[in-house]
DNA sequence: CCCCGCTCTTGAACATGTTCAAGTCGAGGT
DNA sequence: ACCTCGACTTGAACATGTTCAAGAGCGGGG
């Protein structure tokens, strides 16, 4: 009994609306929906909420099925009946830093309307919405980079968070000042989107105290994206650049 | 048999020469060695061969500990007396394919002297090499992944083989008849060698029919890099080098 | 020849992710 | 009021990676 869901709850509309003022309940599209009901909506989030916290204070390994629905006060089953498997509960935090990340990135983005600074914003929030998961981040990352496992970011299955995270970078291009290749403009969301996997991938691996390395990262690799795209309309660069965006059509096709 | 390791084996010292004709035995000093014996090596190999061959047979989750020993006519925990875990026995198809890669990249730098296609071989050799692995690289490409684990191409314990790996991007730069500026010619090796981890990247997660845009993807990136790294020597791109190069400095401090 | 110590081997026991047959519960129709 | 049906819940059973205490085998020193 949350008491804030409205008393008219559709017969049998699943309710959408999330009891506590949190990004994860839409969830956006997950799969084949069985019409969950507000009960169990209800017991799906506090799965969830107590799967996550726990792997915050014990670190995802350590965390035991068990453990999760002992705490939770259901039984093991239960979370199965919910998520598919240990990994998919990792989908959870995956869309609630997506959201924190999208928030952030507003914030910056109505601020700043040169393309780097815009960019580096962008990518600097990315990095403090997740830093306080580095740690375990690390543990869970395999999870996400086997190809066949539905976290993958390129999946079907995450799909729609892929193409959330993609709207961020269309939103640093469009809403910038900058004066581009056209043909560039359309692909250059897509292909920033693949530069912040890139950083991902790397701060994952830092090691350093507080993830600097990264940092640096970030900061020197801007500027040089930076001044690269503004070069893309030299008149003496476009057979390189029709090069480039050639042979990424190619690689694109058939998947 | 690589014959080149000297017959004479001391008494108790361990002794390196595999007894069939395979590349792996070396395996590059291994963790804190128990000084083992010949009959412990046969064991040994017998459990790795056994397990290579049942991965490749039924893949690698598909693949349990028990049918290994079973097969391999040994106890369970007899594997685990030689390997760490299920995920150790990957080093040995590491070290084998690693081994497979050199030998086949010899043959194609000893016929080419110019950069470009020195480089392309190369790459497409690692590819003819790991081909065959394709569908159960990406099953077991996450325990790679994992940053904390001893199969990350970054970990410790995979320093020499990164190292040998990196020695064949040496040779492709050194034995080229490519003029390039000495500081990048003296980072280029490394970098290069992060790069085919980005292709290797790209495969893993390559579906298309025998992966060939993966096989695009180098022909196209190949031409990209050798005209980069041409146009290193001219002297209005100096500066650009030297933040580069200057950037890749930073990054690389403090682990 | 016997014993010591070390390498090597064993298989039962354990921990944990996952499945499943058997329920319980509650809303809607009659 | 009762029945039915499907959403929801349960916990034991299963599969599998991993550990461990106990030994077997063997080489060398006394």
């Amino acid at each position: 009994m949350t008491g804030v869901t409205s008393a008219a709850a559709e017969p049998t509309g699943p309710d959408e609306s999330a009891p506590t003022a949190d990004p994860t309940a839409p969830a956006a599209g997950q799969g084949a929906g069985k019409p969950r009901r507000a009960r169990g909506e209800q017991t799906r989030q506090l799965i969830l909420e107590t799967a996550l916290r726990l792997f915050r204070e014990r670190g995802y390994a350590e965390t035991t099925m068990r453990a999760i629905a002992k705490e939770a006060g259901v039984a093991v089953g239960n979370a199965y009946y919910y998520f598919d498997s240990k990994e998919h509960l990792i989908q959870g935090f995956y869309d609630r830093n997506q959201a924190a990340h999208r928030a952030a990135a507003e914030e910056v983005l109505a601020a700043e309307k040169e393309l780097a600074p815009r960019l580096r914003g962008v990518l600097h929030a990315g990095i403090d919405v997740n830093a306080p998961y580095h740690s375990f981040a690390a543990t869970f990352f395999k999870s996400a980079a086997e190809p066949t496992s539905p976290l993958s970011p390129f999946s079907r299955e995450s799909s729609p968070a892929r193409e959330a995270a993609i709207a961020i970078f269309r939103e640093v291009v469009e809403g910038s000042n900058a004066k581009l290749d056209p043909e560039l403009r359309r692909e250059l969301p897509e292909l920033l989107w693949l530069g912040w996997m890139g950083v991902i991938l790397f701060w994952v691996y830092d090691k350093s105290p507080g993830q600097r390395r990264t940092r640096r990262l970030i900061d020197g690799v801007v500027p040089l994206i930076d001044r690269l795209v503004s070069l893309s309309r030299l008149r003496v660069l476009r057979p390189a650049l029709r090069q480039v965006l050639a042979l990424i059509d190619s690689i694109r096709r058939d998947d």
